[in-house]
DNA sequence: GTTGTGACTTTTT
DNA sequence: GAAAAAGCCACAA
Protein backbone atom coordinates (compact mmCIF):
# COMPACT_ATOMS: atom_id res chain seq x y z
CA UNK A 1 0.00 0.00 0.00
CA UNK A 2 1.04 3.71 -0.65
CA UNK A 3 2.78 5.54 2.01
CA UNK A 4 0.58 8.58 1.28
CA UNK A 5 -1.54 8.57 -1.68
CA UNK A 6 -0.22 8.13 -5.30
CA UNK A 7 -3.02 10.78 -6.59
CA UNK A 8 -0.64 13.35 -5.74
CA UNK A 9 1.46 12.09 -8.26
CA UNK A 10 -0.78 10.97 -11.19
CA UNK A 11 -2.60 14.93 -10.29
CA UNK A 12 0.44 16.77 -11.55
CA UNK A 13 0.91 14.24 -14.45
CA UNK A 14 -2.79 15.40 -15.05
CA UNK A 15 -2.32 19.34 -14.64
CA UNK A 16 1.16 19.25 -16.96
CA UNK A 17 -0.81 17.04 -19.59
CA UNK A 18 -3.48 20.18 -19.68
CA UNK A 19 -1.11 22.63 -19.59
CA UNK A 20 -2.09 24.69 -23.06
CA UNK A 21 0.89 25.87 -25.59
CA UNK A 22 2.25 29.00 -24.64
CA UNK A 23 1.35 28.93 -20.65
CA UNK A 24 3.91 28.16 -17.99
CA UNK A 25 3.80 26.13 -15.05
CA UNK A 26 5.45 26.17 -11.52
CA UNK A 27 6.93 23.22 -9.95
CA UNK A 28 5.36 24.89 -6.56
CA UNK A 29 2.05 25.24 -8.51
CA UNK A 30 1.82 21.85 -9.20
CA UNK A 31 2.73 20.57 -5.72
CA UNK A 32 0.43 23.32 -4.58
CA UNK A 33 -2.63 22.17 -6.34
CA UNK A 34 -1.79 18.48 -5.95
CA UNK A 35 -1.90 19.01 -2.22
CA UNK A 36 2.11 19.42 -1.19
CA UNK A 37 3.16 22.72 -2.33
CA UNK A 38 6.33 22.18 0.41
CA UNK A 39 6.96 19.32 -1.95
CA UNK A 40 7.92 21.25 -5.03
CA UNK A 41 11.10 19.33 -5.31
CA UNK A 42 9.34 15.89 -5.52
CA UNK A 43 7.27 17.43 -8.21
CA UNK A 44 10.24 18.03 -10.44
CA UNK A 45 11.35 14.31 -9.32
CA UNK A 46 8.58 13.03 -9.86
CA UNK A 47 8.31 14.81 -13.61
CA UNK A 48 11.41 13.36 -14.21
CA UNK A 49 10.82 9.59 -13.66
CA UNK A 50 7.21 9.54 -13.61
CA UNK A 51 6.27 10.23 -16.74
CA UNK A 52 9.03 11.81 -19.52
CA UNK A 53 6.24 12.05 -22.24
CA UNK A 54 4.90 14.90 -20.52
CA UNK A 55 5.67 18.43 -22.23
CA UNK A 56 7.88 19.66 -19.00
CA UNK A 57 9.47 21.81 -20.60
CA UNK A 58 6.26 23.88 -20.11
CA UNK A 59 6.95 23.45 -16.19
CA UNK A 60 9.78 25.83 -14.66
CA UNK A 61 10.61 27.43 -11.23
CA UNK A 62 9.20 29.26 -9.17
CA UNK A 63 11.18 32.70 -10.88
CA UNK A 64 10.01 31.74 -14.15
CA UNK A 65 13.62 30.08 -14.95
CA UNK A 66 14.20 26.56 -16.65
CA UNK A 67 14.86 23.57 -15.14
CA UNK A 68 18.11 23.09 -13.39
CA UNK A 69 18.17 19.32 -14.62
CA UNK A 70 16.46 18.97 -17.80
CA UNK A 71 17.71 15.86 -19.77
CA UNK A 72 20.31 16.55 -22.97
CA UNK A 73 21.97 19.90 -22.43
CA UNK A 74 19.93 20.76 -19.03
CA UNK A 75 18.85 24.45 -19.41
CA UNK A 76 20.40 24.74 -22.62
CA UNK A 77 17.72 21.76 -24.18
CA UNK A 78 14.90 23.49 -21.78
CA UNK A 79 15.66 26.56 -23.57
CA UNK A 80 15.71 25.64 -27.28
CA UNK A 81 12.15 23.75 -26.60
CA UNK A 82 10.89 27.03 -24.92
CA UNK A 83 11.85 28.81 -27.67
CA UNK A 84 11.00 26.32 -30.37
CA UNK A 85 6.69 26.52 -29.09
CA UNK A 86 7.34 30.35 -29.14
CA UNK A 87 8.39 30.84 -25.62
CA UNK A 88 9.19 34.91 -24.65
CA UNK A 89 11.73 34.73 -22.22
CA UNK A 90 14.47 37.16 -21.38
CA UNK A 91 18.24 36.42 -20.88
CA UNK A 92 20.45 37.22 -18.08
CA UNK A 93 23.86 36.59 -17.05
CA UNK A 94 23.48 33.30 -19.54
CA UNK A 95 20.40 32.22 -17.83
CA UNK A 96 16.58 32.28 -19.28
CA UNK A 97 13.50 33.37 -17.46
CA UNK A 98 10.08 33.05 -18.48
CA UNK A 99 7.64 36.16 -17.43
CA UNK A 100 6.12 34.08 -15.13
CA UNK A 101 3.70 37.46 -14.48
CA UNK A 102 2.19 36.60 -17.69
CA UNK A 103 2.36 33.23 -18.70
CA UNK A 104 1.87 32.01 -15.70
CA UNK A 105 -1.35 29.58 -16.41
CA UNK A 106 -3.71 27.72 -13.96
CA UNK A 107 -6.02 24.85 -14.64
CA UNK A 108 -9.94 25.83 -15.00
CA UNK A 109 -11.44 26.00 -11.69
CA UNK A 110 -8.55 26.31 -9.76
CA UNK A 111 -7.76 29.94 -10.39
CA UNK A 112 -7.16 32.34 -7.54
CA UNK A 113 -8.58 35.55 -7.40
CA UNK A 114 -5.86 36.79 -8.99
CA UNK A 115 -4.35 35.61 -12.09
CA UNK A 116 -0.67 36.68 -11.36
CA UNK A 117 -0.53 37.69 -7.61
CA UNK A 118 2.64 39.91 -7.47
CA UNK A 119 4.44 38.32 -4.39
CA UNK A 120 1.10 36.26 -2.79
CA UNK A 121 1.65 33.15 -1.50
CA UNK A 122 0.22 30.77 -3.80
CA UNK A 123 -2.16 29.35 -1.70
C1' DG B 1 18.13 -9.41 -3.16
C1' DT B 2 18.82 -5.55 -0.19
C1' DT B 3 20.51 -1.12 1.18
C1' DG B 4 22.09 3.69 0.52
C1' DT B 5 22.53 7.91 -1.92
C1' DG B 6 21.45 11.49 -5.41
C1' DA B 7 18.30 14.86 -7.23
C1' DC B 8 14.83 19.74 -11.91
C1' DT B 9 12.23 23.41 -6.06
C1' DT B 10 9.76 25.57 -2.44
C1' DT B 11 8.85 26.99 2.15
C1' DT B 12 9.95 28.16 6.84
C1' DT B 13 13.00 29.49 10.77
C1' DG C 1 20.82 36.28 3.52
C1' DA C 2 21.50 31.41 4.57
C1' DA C 3 20.37 26.71 5.86
C1' DA C 4 17.46 22.72 6.58
C1' DA C 5 13.52 19.94 5.63
C1' DA C 6 10.13 17.53 2.71
C1' DG C 7 5.92 12.29 -0.55
C1' DC C 8 9.47 9.66 -4.57
C1' DC C 9 12.17 6.93 -8.17
C1' DA C 10 16.25 4.96 -10.13
C1' DC C 11 20.88 3.34 -10.11
C1' DA C 12 25.07 1.20 -8.08
C1' DA C 13 27.66 -1.68 -4.95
Amino acid sequence: MPRVDDQFKERVFALVRQIPQGRVMTYGQLAALAGAAWAAWETGQIAHFGDPDLPWQRVVNKQGGLAAGYPDGGRAAHKAALAAEGYSFTEKDGEFYLDVATLLWWPPGSEPDNAAPPQSQLL
